[in-house]
Order: structure tokens, then C-alpha cells, then sequence
DNA sequence: GGCAATATGAAATAATAATTCCAATCCATA
DNA sequence: TATGGATTGGAATTATTATTTCATATTGCC
């Protein structure tokens, strides 16, 4: 009986680009280990075209049999033949890629296309890292570890544009186990959530220019309580940095109209899992 | 008598570079035949990465031997090694930034204080956004484009970690004055809002391993009423690929078990940017 | 031009890696 | 729940490839 293999009308895919279409388009009906080295293969393609059959199997997980199978069963003869194609694909892709950006610059540079409103925004991205990693205040980012970690509750205020900067702080505190409020306005009972907040909590406070008047509100009402206060902001005249234990200016580069939040979000994570760590640590001294 | 090769404070080329200009210095000394591997080794180094002893030799028109003999000559101990380099070379020139990105997870591990912790989240949102800039499909990234341009609602569909990404599209979408819903769980009215979308519109689902079950099922349930689907997903086996129209595949560099989300927020960006470009484009043709 | 040291070619050998094969397991179907 | 077919794991086999060896050629030096 003959393999599945290489029947007469079988198409062998001799680029990566087929190869991998061909891969996805059947990928409901292969079995499960075969499915799996076809999901590490597009995944990790320069794995295959570098390792051996036996280190990739090991990689993925599989039986070095199992991997030779899925080659066949894409129509190669073995797993040398299709290496071949995740080879190939690296060879063209280095000579090519220096040419390749060249002629993007230009096009982007003309104006053409909406590849160039891409380019823009991931420069924008790009500036606003590498100026915060600049500028970032150590002692700053110190203080406000120090004063989140021992916060009973952190409550997390924001809104607009700020706020997906929030929702990503929320839920990463809530992986974290640590006890946080996210201030959101949706049955507008912001003002009686910020009235449980007391000193023993603290708040971190997210607003942009122009300052969501809401922000500034709750945020003076809860700097009243006595309530600890880590702004993050983008001047030090912002209206939240008077009312701010600890504040931090991000500058965003923007793109048509809209800034990044690239930085404000490496810094929220950076002072959420930083604050996750510092309580592991007080905690195992305490223990 | 030893050959020339491995004497003691014989240092072995580690990297490409080092290896280039160990060769260059050199060659004036090289016998005949090891120097006419060695150029051949410059000019052609994709095909010393690839190809097989023999293969190589015979390109280069001398003996297996010779090479070998040239490899050890350089202090590697056999073509093996010496082949390593080159290899070390490709994946480098995709990836220059994962090596950095390790060594501050490592620091940020060995407990290195909380500035590693901070630096590495600006390392990983550098580099998903250079992958990005590399790997972004062009068409996919016109259709997505055109799709959503001729939309009546865009709907917006994330759950967890791509939440926040979801609500900035959300925000800029309003920004431009193009009709959008979010679909929100809070009043856990998502089956009724989903019930209105229609093939006239369109959805933006945004899901990353571990896919949220809720956000697949959504989508299969909005993309049975056939409603046109752009996803961004962080596989191509990911579930969300299956329902979509066009889907975009984004690697986030993780650090502490945190994905950035700075290429997922660029593209979405740019992508909502474009809409609105796009839009005022043939808004005028008609007008 | 002769001698020694070095370099080269070609085939033999050793090492490594791909592939095949068969028994065990899983899965769907009756 | 028994049965047949497909799938998988793991070791045995085969193929490929790197390396070594040794005889031969070349080069530089006296």
C-alpha cells in the first residue's frame, strides 16, 4: 500500500509562503502530533531550518518519526526536502531585507500608501522608549514601589485615553493577586468607590493633556482623604503632579493626532510586577 | 608535529565579525589553496551556513580536507564548528535584540534591583516593534483596511490581557466620528449587542494565547452572521484565525510573564488611523 | 638541483543524522 | 465493548557527512 505521500497531483509547496498556506489550510484535518510540529514549524521557522531532526522533535516535542511524517505528508520526500524551504526562506530574506527596507523608506517618505501611517506609529512607539528609558528618576520609580507595595488596596484611576493604560494595570495586578480597584465610570458610582479609599491604600493616577476634568476631580477628592498619590503624567504642570506623593513625566511622541502609549505602558508594567516582586520579598521576611 | 591550529592563547572566533577580520588579517599568509576557501568563505557565507563539506568544497573548487584544514587553521576544531559561526550570523540578524532581552531577564531574575525590571519592559516593547515593522503583511494590512472602511459599525471584541488594546481602538475610533461598539461584559448584554452586527458591518477581534473561551465564542457566533472579521492574533493556528476574513499574527516579547503590547497597539492604530483616512478619501469622491 | 618542510588530493573511516519498521496505543464505529 | 484502521513511540537500519590518513605534489632554501 502506498504512503499518503506523493501521489500524481500532488502539489509540493517549494516556497515558505506556499508551504505555509498549505500548512493552515489543512491543519483541521491533521492529527494531533502532527499538528503540533506543524504549529512549532510556523512558529519557530528558523528552529527548522537550523536544527537537526532530532533536536527540532525534541524542541517540539515529538518523536523524530513523527516529524518526518508531517514532511511527507506535505508531499516532500523527507525531512530534508522540506528544510530546504525554511532554509531558502532565510537566505532570501537576509538578501533581500536591506533592499527591501530601502524601497519602503522611500515609498514611506513620498507620502504613499497607508503603510506609511504604520511606520509612523511604530516611530512614534520607538521615540517615546527610548526617551523614557533616558529620562526615567530611579529614586522616583523607587518611592513609588515602595509606597504601591505597601498599599492595602491600589486603586487605579484613569480615563479616556488613558484608560486602556489602567485596564492593563488592573489586570495585571489582579494576576498578581494583589488587591486593586480599577475607577470606572460605567454605573456612576465613582465617587462612592473612592470613598472607601483610606491611607492605608493608594491610588495611581493616569491623565494626559487635556486632562479629563473627572481625573482631576476624583483625584483631588481622594488626595483630600489622605490617600498616597503615584501620578503618571505628561508635564510637571500637569494638574495631577500637585496632588501626587510621587509623580513621573512621560513624554509620547505622537502620530496623526494620536499619541503612543508605548512608554506609559512599559512604566505601568515595569511598576506593577516591580510592586509584585517587592511584596514577595516582605513577605518571605516576615514569614 | 602539531599542526598549526590550536596552540594555547589561540583564541577561536566567536562571532562573524571577529572571524571576518581574523581571515582579512591573515590571508597574505594563507597557503594557496586555504586562501581561495577563506575568500570563498566571505563572499558566499549564506552557502557556508547551508551547505554540507563537500558540497561547499566542491563549490569552492578544493577538497573536503582543505576545508576542514581551514577551520582548524582559524583554532575551530573541525568544519562543524567553524560552520556554527555563520549560522550564528543569520539568526542573529533577525532577532539582534533577543540577547539583550535575555541577559535582563537573567538580571531581573538574579534580582538585580527594580531598574532591570523596568529596562526589560522597554526591551521587549523595542523589540516586538521592530518584528513587527518586519514581519506586518502589506495586503493584509490593505484589505484589513478596505474592509473596515466600508463598514457601517465597527465592533470591537477583546476580553483580559487584549482588553486595553480594545479599548483604545475603541477611543480613537470615537475620535474620528466612525460609528463603533465595544463589546463590553459589564452588564453581561454581550449576546444581545453581538445579535445587532450585520454583514454590513464589521468586527476587530483581538485574542492571544491562552485564547479567552468568551472572545472565541463570540466571534464564531458573530462570524456566522456573517459578519466580515479583521482578528489579531498571535498565531496562525490561533482559533480567532479560522473565523477571519484577514488576520494579522503579532509575536509580543514577553517579560516576567507580561506580553508587551506595543506592536498590537501600533498596529491597531494604525489600522484605525487608516480607516479614518481611508474614509475621508472616498467620502470626498462621492461628495 | 637536491633536500626538507609544507601543502594538497583522494580514498578510508568514523561519527552523526535521517529514515524505516514494527509493536503499542488511541480512536471512531458498529 | 469489541474491531479495524489510523496514529504514535522508540529502536534498528540505512544514508549522509565530517574527519582522518597517507601517498603525492609543491615550494622554499641551501
Amino acid at each position: 500500500m502506498a504512503l499518503g505521500g506523493a501521489t500524481m497531483d500532488e502539489r509540493v509547496p517549494r516556497d515558505f509562503e506556499t508551504l505555509r498556506a498549505t500548512i493552515l489550510e489543512r491543519r483541521q484535518s491533521l492529527p494531533k502530533r502532527i499538528a503540533q510540529i506543524a504549529a512549532y514549524a510556523l512558529d519557530n521557522p528558523d528552529d527548522i531550518a537550523f536544527g537537526t531532526a532530532a533536536s527540532i522533535a525534541a524542541s517540539a516535542g515529538v518523536q523524530p518519526s513523527t516529524l518526518i511524517r508531517f514532511a511527507q505528508q506535505l508531499g516532500f520526500d523527507g525531512f530534508t526536502s522540506l528544510q530546504q524551504v525554511f532554509r531558502e526562506r532565510l537566505r532570501e530574506r537576509n538578501s533581500s531585507y536591506d533592499e527591501r527596507l530601502a524601497a519602503l523608506r522611500a515609498k514611506a517618505e513620498e507620502g504613499a500608501g497607508h503603510r506609511a501611517i504604520f511606520d509612523g506609529f511604530v516611530a512614534a512607539a520607538s521615540t517615546s522608549l527610548s526617551d523614557i528609558s533616558r529620562t526615567l528618576n530611579e529614586e522616583h520609580f523607587e518611592e513609588a514601589i515602595a509606597l504601591l507595595a505597601k498599599a492595602e488596596t491600589i486603586y487605579v484611576l484613569a480615563k479616556r485615553r488613558s484608560y486602556p493604560v489602567a485596564s492593563y494595570i488592573a489586570y495585571a495586578l489582579g494576576k498578581l493577586k494583589i488587591r486593586n480597584q480599577l475607577i470606572e465610570s460605567a454605573a456612576g458610582l465613582n465617587a462612592e468607590m473612592i470613598g472607601f479609599a483610606t491611607p492605608a491604600d493608594a491610588v495611581i493616577a493616569i491623565s494626559f493633556s487635556p486632562y479629563a476634568p473627572a481625573t482631576i476631580e476624583e483625584t483631588r477628592t481622594i488626595s483630600d482623604q489622605g490617600v498616597p498619590i503615584v501620578a503618571i503624567t505628561d508635564s510637571s504642570f500637569s494638574p495631577l503632579a500637585q496632588f501626587a506623593k510621587v509623580w513621573f513625566e512621560v513624554a509620547e511622541a505622537d502620530f496623526g493626532g494620536f499619541r503612543s502609549l508605548s512608554a506609559t505602558m512599559a512604566l505601568a508594567m515595569a511598576l506593577t510586577v516591580a510592586v509584585g516582586e517587592k511584596r514577595r520579598e516582605s513577605g518571605r521576611k516576615k514569614a
